[in-house]
RNA sequence: CCAACGGGAGCCGGACGGUUAGGCAAAGGUCUGUAAAACCUUCGUAAGCAGGUUCAACUCCUGCCCGUUGGA
């Protein structure tokens, strides 16, 4: 479980893209995160069980967490440029239709821990719905009642797993109640009255204001701060470089985002001094493919210390990715990586001597 | 010298007597529990040259130029 602040890359598929985990050791990487329905279709969860799990299929020696399939309820949910959706969500579970073959599964929170179990990550995410945003209170009330119903199914199977099969699993429960506050403050009241090791913020960044995001994150903050077993919390799907300092700072243990992976293998890096605005979306981004950096002998961010940015120069990286070259997309997932580690490394370190106030202040320009 | 085919945006390229397919490239943007090495904008008024036919020519006709291939 994760104690101090921690920043958690995602690899959704068995892999955090393009690295090796030679490569996220290095970074600091303690953990990662994948994917239970990804895993389940491809290569299925039996066969990563021959393995021994996730661990031995991976051979990453860090911890891993997976995902219950809960957020794919949402993402599978949408329509994607009219292609059409690809669940259905009862009382029993989700029918997911594959977006590989466009064969019908059916999850159901049982299941889901049972999948899981066998990925034998160490650890596991309770079954939810990540309902989306914008909902109805009505929608998001009824979605909620599902949602904590499927969170006992999940515990119950989750303990009956961990004896049966003799694992020390974590489990996380995860609080929903979209944007209404009565409504997350009752789903923290129930998630947190029940035996999971770890809790879960779900629900957010789906598509909303950033200032929506974040209140509704600091509806729960009261609770969780008051959990007399001060367990673990980790906020999934939230990961700009202004997050780490708005919740690492109220409470929140843990955070995943594919964010950093992600704009890596689009060209955009993580950097300090990069852009002159006060819009925090953007201030901490830059992209290589801009024509500015043809020639440009820096390293991508002067300060940072990473594999990359201590052997490479901007002109180098600007180069490979409009030639679309593979070690790019490595070298520029290393820079993105090791910045939102070290920098959560920071955070620790601040928040242990008293200093975090001014550090934030400092990044941010503002408390 | 003859013949066939071809000549279009920075590049590739289909169609077509009338509204400039589509790519690539270029310049920007977007993304928060990865259907994502993805997606979205913007930008292209171009047709080897000279004429002709036509209300209208990238398209049809004539000549020339250039290229490729084959032949003498």
């Amino acid at each position: 479980m994760l104690k101090e602040p921690t920043f958690v890359p995602v690899g959704t598929q068995a892999t955090v893209k393009s690295l090796t985990p030679e490569d996220l050791e290095s970074i600091g990487c303690e953990i990662f995160f994948c994917n239970t329905y990804h895993l389940y279709l491809r290569p299925g969860d039996k066969a990563i069980k021959k393995f021994g799990g996730l661990h031995e299929f991976t051979r990453w020696k860090g911890q891993l967490i997976t995902d219950s399939g809960g957020f794919q309820v949402f993402s599978l949910g949408r329509d994607k440029n009219g292609a059409g959706k690809l669940t259905r969500i009862t009382e029993e579970g989700v029918e997911f239709k594959s977006h590989l073959d466009g064969a019908t599964h059916f999850f159901t929170p049982e299941k889901s821990i049972q999948i899981q179990h066998n990925l034998a990550a160490d650890n596991i995410i309770a079954f939810d719905e990540c309902t989306p945003y914008p909902a109805t209170k009505k929608y998001a009330l009824a979605a909620l009642n599902r949602t904590h119903r499927w969170a006992l199914r999940s515990l119950t199977e989750h303990k009956r797993l961990n004896k049966k099969l003799e694992q020390d699993i974590k489990l996380y429960g995860v609080i929903q109640g979209s944007y209404f506050k009565d409504l997350r403050a009752q789903s923290a009241e129930f998630i947190l009255s029940q035996d999971f090791d770890g809790i879960a913020i779900g629900g957010v960044s789906v598509g909303e204001p950033k200032d929506k995001m974040r209140q509704a994150v600091e509806y729960v903050i009261p609770y969780i701060q008051k959990d007399s077993k001060k367990r673990p919390v980790h906020l999934l799907g939230v990961g700009e470089v202004d997050d780490l300092f708005d919740f690492f700072g109220q409470g929140i243990t843990s955070m995943d985002c594919t964010l950093p992976t992600r704009m890596a293998r689009g060209g955009q890096f993580l950097n300090r001094t990069g852009n002159q605005t006060h819009d925090m979306r953007s201030k901490f981004k830059s992209q290589i493919m801009w024509a500015r950096f043809k020639e440009d002998q820096q390293p991508l961010d002067p300060h940072c210390q990473c594999y990359t940015c201590k052997n490479y120069d901007r002109a180098y990286l600007h180069h490979l990715f409009k030639a679309q070259e593979l070690l790019g997309y490595r070298l520029m997932t290393i820079h993105n990586l090791h910045f939102m580690i070290h920098t959560t490394f920071d955070i620790r370190k601040a928040l242990k001597d008293g200093s975090f106030e001014s550090l934030k202040y400092s990044w941010l320009g503002r408390k």
